[in-house]
DNA sequence: ACACAAGGAGACCGATTTGTCTATCTATCG
DNA sequence: CGATAGATAGACAAATCGGTCTCCTTGTGT
């Protein structure tokens, strides 16, 4: 049993659900059964821990999605994929996942919300790392198109809306919606 | 000098730089200059505190758009102007409006995560009122668009979706691109 | 002039915060 | 077998948490 491994998994559930700074270090160790002394033998301090609690999400939600993505073709498909994942994961259909409370990147960002902040900056990176995702299917979709970048973007501010109304707003169709959209988004695109 | 308001508005702004959990009771007291016993003689706990500052920035939230909104026109133009004050925001280029540093509401609704808890109930309750204002416009502006409601969906998409990414992944421009988007869409929907 | 309400300053409460440290136990490796 | 590394439980520290309470001052209405 790693330790360290057990801290992480326990902390990003306690901070995804309760958010970072509702949480404890001492209700960490006690759900976790982990001793502090441990705690600070791995980390430095509960910064640290929560940075790591960030790795832990985005490594879990990448190889997530690209296990949905695995047996469907690059391009467009993978695209109408993406928010079908998205869709399973609004409505709790994933029994992979556990319920959803919104992104842990977003919602951590909101708690350190200053850009400066490296916490932050690490729930920016897992935003750049989709966008690149994304932008490598557009590519794949529409390789003659010269506005690849600014579909990409109205692609990712969707997948971004559609998360944050399935949370704040409680719509659990928002998925499908921002799927909706952005297939309407294509047709115009390609015809022009 | 009202207390009451005193109180709510320095919360505000240090729950909105902060975070609600990191910031405590007493850091609102200092910083507002009033007794800990007015404040609980005003709110009977931090949770109404908080409860306050959401009415507070929904306020102050609309009646800043209504403003920009008050010498254009209803429909299409009201709507990209809905765009444009997005934009002054991220770029901080609205000298009444302090620094940006995310929706308020999404960042609130983050640390109360749970959708039945009435504070993360209060931040919907914003969208809700901002989905209506963007259905008015766009019912003003397609009044004969049998899909007016998806319509107004992807504009709500496309505006959170620009919030997030301003803050989160710092995208300045966010706002612009979304406006682009949303144009994009009008031009394809309208033709059908 | 007097009463009453509200605010101010801050002591105080028990609980909790992050973090340190000691002392003991256990597992592995040579 | 003995040594070393890492984990254990938990005491402890200093600060802060939300919240209650007392004492005193200040202002306002009658």
């Amino acid at each position: 049993m790693d330790k360290k491994e057990q801290l992480i998994t326990t902390a990003f559930q306690l901070f995804y659900r309760h958010g970072v700074h509702a949480v404890g270090i001492n209700r960490v160790l006690a759900e976790s059964g982990v001793a502090k002394k441990t705690l600070y033998n791995h980390f430095p301090g509960k910064d640290d821990l929560v940075a790591a609690t960030i790795d832990h999400c985005d490594r879990r939600y990448f190889s997530w999605l690209n296990g949905r993505l695995e047996n469907v073709e690059d391009g467009e498909e993978a695209l109408w994929a993406v928010f079908d994942a998205l869709d399973d994961l609004f409505k709790g259909r994933d029994p992979s996942v556990q319920a959803f409370y919104g992104c842990y990147f977003i919602n951590v960002a909101a708690e350190f919300s200053d850009p400066n902040d490296p916490i932050h900056q690490k729930c920016a990176r897992n935003k750049m790392e989709m966008m690149k995702l994304i932008r490598f299917h557009v590519a794949q979709m529409l390789p003659y198109e010269e506005s690849k970048l600014e579909i990409s973007d109205t692609i990712a501010m969707l997948i971004e809306g559609a998360i944050v109304r399935a949370h704040v707003a409680s719509d659990a169709d928002a998925a499908l919606k921002a799927k909706a959209a952005a297939k309407r988004l294509f047709s115009t695109q390609v015809k022009v």
